[in-house]
DNA sequence: GCCGTTTTCGGCCCGACTGTTTTCAGTCG
């Protein structure tokens, strides 16, 4: 174990955290205080140390304020005695006196030019000092009028790319993030143009965030090795696609898509293949311990292979060397976020994770009963078709009108033809179900006489999201500790890129779950994804049961599942922890005894 | 500011690309 000094910050038992600070909110602050040492020349060292710090906090799977209150802190990677003191005071406070300090030192606009392509805090600087350049409004007239081109070290390159730059970030948001979903056929797209090119390509594969399988994608990494790199970097940056070339050189371009999304292609010779995947796979605090590791071996890794003391280089042509290399079994890309895989690597400790064949059936799908566009035996073919055993029809409760929810007329009614499609398709099996809407006040919108008839309840939120969170947690869990509540569907009711989480307390929910035995769906829409891998990680160390469905309203949205198997993958998930692995009569089985 | 299978000091991941500063700093991933 680390032995480094430990200094109690345990807070007072009863001592409230302030409201807001949460990992996320901890995350930016490091991250702008290194943005504010940046500009003030600081140690690149301590610098580092804040992003890295920023990065555990993100990373980890736990609410930081589960190590504040134990007072273990200093025990994350990443934090020691400096900054868990800051974490305790924004904890504690709500704010950070060396935070607002440096503030009042930096002066405000300049951070947001550093969101500009190719600005950085010296060439903020340097517009700052020479112009009195204070913010993007600032530059865009300096840019206007001229005046950029008469700062020293500004030539008309420089100018033209300023230009460049501060329009994407007009047009694009930097923070703007796209969906997997939508990101990824994108770069496929640009890989089969490549391989379909008859150029020389030996192994071409997508790496990055894309290939760790993040919800949403902020660029794409595109990696090859070819006898010939020029002539596949002159055919990238000629792609059709393409709508700028930010570089290219000798063995890597960078271009714009028309659409915004930056993309990055790397090309080495063909033995360097593995050690490329690796490198460019990320992510970033992965490929540092990684790089840590080596170094205690008396090895360098870069993205050409492994170099010994003596100079001597062994490059990996597979990912499998770069890891035995270090002792280590291959580790998914998934797990690829520097959050204790490597350690587990090594104890021989990693999850056998779970994949799309693993599961046997999807209990969160909708028929034209609801505001689904097929009907129950058009959406059980396709389910079948996919070589599932069984699915769940679980159409929306009579609260939620905009979905066309049925009463408790029409969901009897809904039982026939169930049945007769199960008379169809035996052995096939169509569940029965309901997403069952957890009332604004709090209830349930059938009576539990209604809820008892059926096979499967899902329950979800839908109106009322923005309740506070002491509301929303109490409708959520009180629906948790109703016993014919199988499944809480999409818990935060997320919409990436456009709708925040609720302030639903989801450790609260997974700590009643683990008693109640209520299952924790992970709603594999690639615009919800909801659990998301974080929580998904708590749950499956809380030992709470998985759910992975597709909320399908029509027969090819079940394709969506391996959003799904994503999430839990990066939630460190196996089969063992997913109720829709199991086989159809262990299923029923289970079901029945919830009663 | 963090960290330790060369441990409490002296390191810190590593390299590509760009523009312009004719030898390298800045930015990015």
């Amino acid at each position: 174990m680390p032995a480094k000094p430990k200094h109690d910050l345990r807070p007072p038992p009863d001592l409230e955290p302030a409201p807001g600070v949460d990992n996320a909110r901890i995350a930016q602050t490091m991250q702008d205080i290194a943005a504010m040492l940046e500009f003030q020349g600081d140690n690149r060292f301590k610098i580092q140390s804040y992003r890295r710090a920023a990065d555990t906090l993100l990373n980890m799977p736990e609410d930081i304020r589960a190590p504040w209150r134990e007072g273990r802190l200093e025990a994350l990677p990443n934090v020691g005695e400096a900054i868990a003191a800051k974490i305790d005071e924004l904890l504690r406070t709500g704010s950070l006196g060396f935070y607002e300090r440096l503030r009042a030192a930096v002066p405000p606009g300049l951070l947001e030019l550093t969101a500009i392509p190719d600005i950085g805090p010296k060439t903020a600087l340097m517009l700052h000092a020479n112009l009195g350049i204070n913010s993007v409004a600032e530059l865009e007239q300096a840019l206007a009028d001229g005046r950029v081109a008469t700062v020293p070290g500004f030539g008309p390159k420089s100018v033209q790319k300023l230009r460049e730059g501060l329009a994407a970030a007009q047009k694009h948001s930097s923070d703007q993030r796209m969906l997997l979903a939508v990101a990824r056929p994108l770069i496929r797209g640009l890989v089969d143009q490549l391989r379909e090119s008859g150029l020389p390509i030996d192994q071409i594969e997508i790496a990055g965030s894309i290939r760790r399988g993040r919800s949403t994608i902020g660029d794409g990494d595109i990696l090859c090795t070819s006898p010939a790199p020029l002539r596949v970097i002159e055919r990238f940056i000629g792609l059709p696609q393409v709508g700028q070339v930010v570089g290219h050189g000798d063995h890597k371009a960078t271009v714009r898509l028309r659409n915004g999304l930056q993309v990055d292609l790397m090309v080495l010779p063909p033995e360097h293949f593995g050690s490329l995947l690796h490198h460019f796979t990320g992510s970033r605090e992965h490929n540092i311990q990684m790089r840590d590791r080596a170094l205690s071996q008396g090895l360098k890794l870069n993205e050409y292979g492994f170099v010994h003391a003596d100079g001597s280089q062994v490059p990996c042509a597979t990912e499998e060397a770069v890891f035995a290399m270090l002792g280590l079994p291959w580790i998914a890309p998934e797990l690829r976020e520097g959050v204790g895989e490597i350690e587990a690597a090594a104890a021989g400790r990693l999850p056998a994770l779970i994949t799309v064949s693993d599961m046997r059936g999807d209990l969160h799908n909708h028929s034209k009963w609801s505001d689904g566009t097929a009907t129950i035996e058009q959406m059980a073919r396709a389910a079948r078709d996919r070589g599932y055993a069984y699915m769940a029809i679980t159409d929306h409760s009579q609260s939620l009108t905009i979905a066309h929810g049925l009463t408790v007329e029409q969901i009897r009614e809904q039982a026939a033809e169930v049945a007769e499609v199960n008379r169809l398709l035996t052995p096939f099996r169509v569940l029965h179900g309901v997403e069952l809407e957890i009332k604004t006040d709090g209830t349930l919108d059938y009576p539990d006489g209604v809820l008892a008839s059926l096979d499967i309840v899902i329950a979800s939120v839908h109106q009322g999201l923005r309740h506070e969170g002491e509301r929303v947690t109490a409708r959520v869990l009180d629906a948790c500790r109703n016993p014919h509540v199988d499944i809480i569907a999409h818990p935060t009711g997320q919409i990436l890129g456009s709708r925040d989480p609720s302030a639903l307390d989801v450790d609260a929910m997974i700590a009643t779950a683990r008693t109640t035995g209520t299952v924790l769906e992970i709603n594999a829409s690639p615009e919800r994804l909801d659990l998301n891998e974080v929580y998904t990680r708590r749950a499956v160390d809380a030992g709470v049961l998985l759910s992975i469905d597709t909320d399908s309203h029509h027969p090819d949205g079940f394709v969506n599942i391996e959003y799904g198997i994503t999430v839990a993958r990066r939630g460190w998930a196996s089969a063992a922890n997913v109720l829709n692995t199991w086989p159809l009569d262990r299923l029923l089985a289970w079901l029945q005894a919830r009663g």
